[in-house]
Parts: structure tokens; sequence; C-alpha cells
DNA sequence: TGATAATGCTTCACTAGTGTAGTAATATCG
DNA sequence: CGATATTACTACACTAGTGAAGCATTATCA
């Protein structure tokens, strides 16, 4: 069986889009952040102080992205912007307290996604699909 | 091994991004279209004339995403639109010459794609992927 | 040390989607 | 038959990303 049989690619991009669908929906009824704010926020109140550059490394993407969603995180009070004291070209992003309450009420929505994709394949099966996609992703990022 | 513990969401959705961005320089560079252009295109040029509410359907996505999307492919000249005689409510989407030489031109981009996918994970592996994703999707769309 | 390169971020125009609120056109039903 | 609901699409404001060009700041090296 070839990717081309299988349409992989659109199976893989069209199940992405919906997941993740379904998981904006469920968080912004819980209230606050979008999937891809949750994200970003995940990394800032985890990684402490952090520079724009290693977020979009992270996360697969570039600077330019971060500066835009950096600026409606600082908009919405979720975060705040200080100069590196080591390197005057470097913003350092950290969570307000505001920020890390809207991250903590994501984690029930985010919890019933999970439950999604433990429901749909378990133990082995969901250990190998993550095992592929990494394999992919590393070669990808080469 | 839970969905939490392996952070499945954040890589399915980390890979299908930079799969799509690896698609995306491929098939521009070939010139003409984007994958999401390929993939409207695909259906239109498939599917003879065919409305938007089914081409929405197909991608899992709302109408108001193909509205816009039929613009831009109009204005490339790669489609073009006709009222139905049957609904006045229905505009038909037809693929033009132009649209499907470009079509064309993207075969071989995506047979590069398709090469990535195939030399990452083989046989039954591969199904395997495809049957997870396809389970999963199914879950999503009810 | 001083020119040049590299780095971190921003800005801009663009694609691509959601979701809500419309507008015609067609279907349905008392 | 006419009121009402449904359908197919559009318009709009928004999020979220790319990619290229540009601007300070820091690093590098002849």
């Amino acid at each position: 069986m070839s990717a081309r049989e299988l349409r992989l690619y659109s199976l893989l991009q069209r199940t992405a889009h919906r997941l993740k669908i379904e998981a904006d929906s469920a968080m912004t009824h819980a209230g606050g952040l979008t999937t891809a704010q949750a994200a970003t926020m995940a990394i800032i109140a985890s990684e402490g102080p952090v520079p724009q550059r290693l977020i979009a490394e992270a996360l697969s993407q570039r600077e330019s992205a971060i500066t835009a969603m950096a600026a409606r995180l600082l908009k919405a009070g979720y975060i705040k912007k200080t100069r590196s004291t080591d390197d005057a070209r470097i913003w350092e992003l950290e969570a307000t307290e505001e920020g890390r309450e809207a991250l903590e009420r994501m984690r029930e929505p985010f919890d019933h996604i999970n439950a999604v994709l433990d429901d749909s394949f378990k133990g082995e099966d969901m250990k190998r699909l993550a095992g592929a996609l990494r394999t992919l992703l590393d070669k990808l990022e080469n």
C-alpha cells in the first residue's frame, strides 16, 4: 500500500484540521484561549521567561508568527514582554497570573480531546501512531 | 500509554503543519497552485461541474471558505462559475483548461511528498497509520 | 578596531480558514 | 395557496500562519 493509494497526505491534513476544530470549540467554550494560544502559553508558562525564537522553534513556526501571537496574548493580558538584560535584541515572554489561570481553564477541554484520542485507538496502536508521526516529523525537520 | 503522555495532539498538529509547508514549497516551486488550491482543484476537475457545498463537505470545511477559495481560483483563471439550471441558488464550479494544466503540473511535486511518506513507514505500518487516522476522522465527523 | 556577518525581532502583503449574520431561491405543510 | 423553514451561497471581522525585506544589536575576524 502506497501513500498515494491511501491518500495519506489529505487524510492527515483533514484529520488534523477536524481535530483542531473540535479542540478550539471545547476551549473557547471553556473561555479564554484558542488551541494555538494555549500551545504558545504552555511553553511560556513552563519555560519561564523565554525568547520568541525558542517558541518558534518548539512550534515549528516562523518568528513572525510568534510576533503576531505575542501581540494578541499581550493585548489579552496573558503575558508580559521584557527586554533581555544580556542581549538587547531579545524579548523575553513571561506568563501573567491571568495567563496561568486561563491556561489552567484549558485543562478540562484538553482532557476531553485526549479522551477522544484515547477512545479512538488504545495501547499499542496509540504508541505506534505516535512513533510514526515522530519519525515523519523528525525527517521533515532534518 | 495515553494520548496526554505521548502529546499526541500537538504531535499530530505539528507533523501536519510541517508536511504542508514541505508540500507547499514543492508545489509553488513547480508553479501555479498551493496545496489548498490543488486539493480544491482536484475535486472540481474530477467531479465535473460541482456545487460549492459538496466541495466544502469533501474538505471538511465551511462554505464561506469555499466562497473565498473559488474567488481566488476564478481570479487566477483556473475555474469558471455557472448558475445551475435546476436550482438558482447553486453555483457550479468547473475547471478551465488552464486549471487542468496547473493541476497536472502538481503531479510531480505531489509524488515527492508521497515519496517522503512512503519512505518514512513502509507496508504494514503505513496501512495501520491510515487506518488509525480514518477511524479518528470518522469519529470526529460523527 | 572597524567592516562585515549573523541574529532576533518586526512589518507587510498574502493565503486560508472559522463563525455569525445576512440574502435570495426553493421546499414544506396547514 | 401562502406562511414558514431550509438551503446555497455571500459578507465581514477575526485568528493564524508564510515568506520576504528591513532594522537594531551582537559576533566575528582580518
